[in-house]
DNA sequence: CGGTATCAAGATACCGATAACATTTTAGTG
DNA sequence: CACTAAAATGTTATCGGTATCTTGATACCG
């Protein structure tokens, strides 16, 4: 900068000026040294700029992302999540640094300006971690009384209970909840699923499943064959869930949805080529990673920012 | 710094040398500093070492991610490989810098140690645009004679000759390819394909679709039944369409594997869970990534690094 | 013509770390 | 005990920008 000064026969300050377009310098002094600056490929240093600002302009979002084959990584989940949040980054002339749970120990967090956390951990412990680097924070996941933390995420009490009233609609009454509430999110979904079916008085089946595969579906409706266990509904926290349980129902010779209705959670492009398509909830991620972005870049600037629920809408297709 | 440097009785520099874990401290008198430290929270200032050290220990990922609902950003593909990336470079002590096209322009970009590029671009025009940055880069996707860059892709042409002879061993002669081979990494796929298949004679015909969807497979067929266009075999670039070819082929009412062989690409998890189960091509996405990794480091550090082609192994399951 | 806004540009200090060189302390040696 | 090598610590300068405060020039006023 002080090189180009000196061809412009000014001082490095007001190039410094000049280049961050301000006004306290003459609009054609302004134009000469930017000229003089692309032509030579000036680039300015952004380290130097960052720590005389004290600002990275970088937000860093932790990503649950084992390294192993591991089915988060497939998901369309996180992906549409961090589309959004990097759309509205973008636009804000912030920068998204990508971190899994163990790297985030790595130096360039700690120069981030706040923190996108995707998932709040089986008990709240990556929040509880991450807590203590002082920035800017807002969580992916489900709200909950025990934690001040500005939190975004679907309506999954909602969810649950948009497909209880779908299946009471249906007439059905001996449902049955695929998936595994230990996660924060999926036990918001059960629990609306429940509080929505106890109104008719009907108690759902909980069969517990750690996988969210196809194969683990599968093997869930089978269990529940085996045990001879009458069901006539099915709730699968996921669409790959819910896709397993449809084609172990029809292996074992039931119709779906005469016999008994499927619904999926996520809707994810696939369910729909399903055969037969597939019903499921729908989350909004693309406007969840905008509206993590927002709140984020609201905090940073010390503006307040508040939890948000966002609605979920149930697609009814032929399961 | 300062601070922590009176309160422990020592110069600043003994305090960066102490938290540095540099030889050139008394043991005693870093371990004392270190404590020190961790009582009182201290952080270091990683935008004023970045500046000192001219180096940020980051790497900035480039993916085409479109905000849209675009089928990339469901795709296992990034995602796997920036598992694999994250991986390599978190345990190197390096962070990654997200970004998509549009955003890397974005200041932290500059500030990068390196650049990964996922995708070349229809024309190679994204690599065009980053070259300029002169930064160390390595790109994903396929070898070209016409570009100088460390290029790390999986070997397309062997999987399409697999396939090729797959089908040839098969005994089938009426083979169809399925894809959008303006991408370089179907082209190579297809060119494959022609010339294992180019030994016994046969010419495959080419279904060109631009979608990587369960639908556009699904079109595809049903378009060359319309045009009654016989075909024993089909070869997708993509696990999706090859569902979608198989869907519309039993659907047409010809049985898949017995009239019609099907190999898809990619070999992606629910390809296993398909009904019938998917035969795919797979590809090492994860040690791709490591890979990627691996040469950025290389070139950071002023090491020479060479492209590479990872070897593909075609999964026969059921089609 | 002195006095005061207004605008443009410069001087200086500083952000918080580390490299290079300088200095002091300690230990070892004949 | 003088002398030297090695170890431990300190001094200074610097990375490359920007905020703050000043200064100089120009314009406008009564």
């Amino acid at each position: 900068m002080a090189d180009l000064a000196q061809l412009a026969g000014v001082s490095k300050i007001t190039v410094s000026r000049a280049l961050g377009d301000s006004p306290l310098v003459n609009p054609e002094t302004r134009e000469r040294i930017q000229v003089l600056a692309r032509e030579h490929g000036y680039k300015l240093n952004i380290s130097a700029r960052n720590l005389r600002l004290r600002r990275s302009h970088t937000v860093a979002v932790i990503v649950e992302m084992k390294p192993s084959t591991d089915r988060t990584m497939f998901d369309p989940y996180p992906l549409v999540l961090l589309g959004g949040i990097s759309q509205e980054l973008t636009a804000a002339g912030y920068s998204v640094l990508l971190t899994t749970r163990q790297g985030a120990s790595a130096a360039a967090v700690q120069a981030a300006d706040g923190l996108i956390l995707l998932g709040q951990g089986a008990h709240q412990d990556a929040v509880r971690r991450f807590d203590k680097l002082c920035l800017p924070m807002v969580v992916w996941g489900a709200q909950s009384a025990s934690d001040a933390h500005v939190v975004v995420g679907s309506d999954n009490r909602l969810g649950g209970a948009v497909v209880a009233r779908h299946f009471i609609a249906l007439g059905r009454h001996r449902p049955v909840f695929i998936g595994n509430p230990s996660h924060p999110e999926i036990f918001e979904r059960l629990d609306g699923f429940i509080d929505a079916l106890a109104v008719r008085g009907i108690k759902p089946l909980l069969m517990r499943r750690d996988e969210f595969t196809v194969d683990s579906g599968m093997d869930a409706v089978r269990s529940l064959h085996a045990r001879k266990v009458g069901f006539d509904a099915i709730f699968a926290c996921n669409d790959l869930l819910a896709m397993g349980a449809i084609r172990a129902t029809l292996d074992l010779g039931r119709s779906v949805p005469a016999d008994v209705s499927v619904v999926g959670y996520d809707d994810m492009p696939l369910g729909a080529s399903f055969l037969p398509p597939l019903s499921s909830v729908r989350q909004d991620w693309q406007e969840g990673g905008m509206l993590l972005a927002r709140k984020v870049l609201a905090l940073i600037e010390g503006e307040p920012a508040s939890s948000e629920c966002l609605p979920v809408s149930l697609i009814v297709r032929s399961t």
